[in-house]
DNA sequence: GTCTATATACCGATAGAC
DNA sequence: GTCTATCGGTATATAGAC
């Protein structure tokens, strides 16, 4: 168990870093993703970026037109990756409950891609008005499938009887709203973390 | 049950408005919380304030030194409010899950104050770095002691067989993770909320 | 009390040097 | 390929008019 969300977390990193054109902009969209969580995105200057990755503030237009422009691919990536990893659970080889119980392991993991996805989701969240319409878009579509993909899983758990019967998009919507939630404290309490077992955390799913 | 959790928030929201110097600063503060949310604290402008409080940009600097102030003054209001919340409802005469129950139902109200201090929460969490150094005492004292009350009520509950035989902290930290989770959630879909009942959601904390 | 007008500073984006 | 210098726009905060 512990070492199957290992590979998933892997498997989802090495997304991230396939495609990029080249090491520049690479390090630039690592480490902008780290200055928007902390700084927000009108917070954000071009030169923290810079900053961060250890370069000039001007040479970041060398890669990107704008500061929405990386805002936005950063969020493509997070999107993706988030959903890649929920296919990833959908298609083992395990009872659905299983699915669930890996799933809530691999998205409660500090420092990962999906965390970053879920911050950039709290960030689109709480300063909706400034984000640009493209990443209203990827936000959005993300929310739907990832819902969805959920339901299915939960649909089968309710026919096998390991799921409790309850409208399974309201358990979803239940589900994510405490995977979010502990995103939100383990952002706040970076060092202890204080948090009841996964199996606990399930007790309002499971039958 | 239902009448309860209205005298409460009623009591929350006579707090935010009483004690305001005057018309305007009320109006100011009250405004100013809305946008806030929706741009962020860096995103937003004075003019934004000003515009939806029905002032013009200049006016607000008669009564506010900066856009920080106005910031750490809602969020001084928004963490008292909510503290006395919690308070309100460990002075109940029932037993401590009925306590939770009550509290869970408060919380989770839509258009409350409480609602709003767990989305300038976020707002903090998510840019933290930008925050004035006054709110980020505010919200740290504030949490402390929110986990603190919410942990005596789990414990007496311990006692009385009502709640789960688990560390009350972590018990606590989860609680909150899914409370904010659902404000979360709420916000993402301003319309249709599909969520589990609260008696389904305490699950995970119910002996 | 409330508004309009302005200075001052800062930041996003560009252009040009090495 | 990367940096420095700079322009232009925008937002904060002030000052002065009604």
């Amino acid at each position: 168990m512990e070492r199957e969300s290992k590979q998933i977390v892997d498997k989802m990193e090495k997304g991230f870093l396939k495609d990029m054109p080249n090491e520049s902009v690479r390090r630039i969209l690592e480490n902008a993703m780290k200055v928007f969580v902390r700084r927000g995105l009108a917070g954000t200057r071009i030169s923290d970026i810079a900053k961060e990755a250890g370069f000039s503030q001007g040479f970041v237009y060398n890669h990107f037109a704008s500061k929405d422009e990386i805002f936005t691919e950063i969020s493509r990536l997070a999107a993706e990756g988030s959903l890649r990893v929920i296919e990833e659970v959908s298609g083992f080889d395990s009872t659905p409950y299983e699915k669930i119980y890996w799933l809530t392991e691999v998205l409660t993991a500090p420092d990962t891609l999906v965390q970053h996805h879920f911050k950039l989701v709290l960030l689109q969240t709480i300063s909706y008005e400034t984000m640009p319409d493209e990443t209203k878009k990827i936000f959005k579509e993300s929310a739907i499938k990832q819902i969805a993909d959920i339901c299915k899983i939960l649909e089968e758990g309710q026919r096998i009887g390991e799921i409790k019967q309850e409208d399974p998009v309201k358990l979803a919507f239940g589900y994510f709203a405490m995977v979010q939630g502990i995103a939100v404290i383990r952002m706040q309490s970076s060092k202890q973390m204080f948090l009841p077992d996964i199996e606990n955390l399930l007790g309002f799913i499971k039958k």
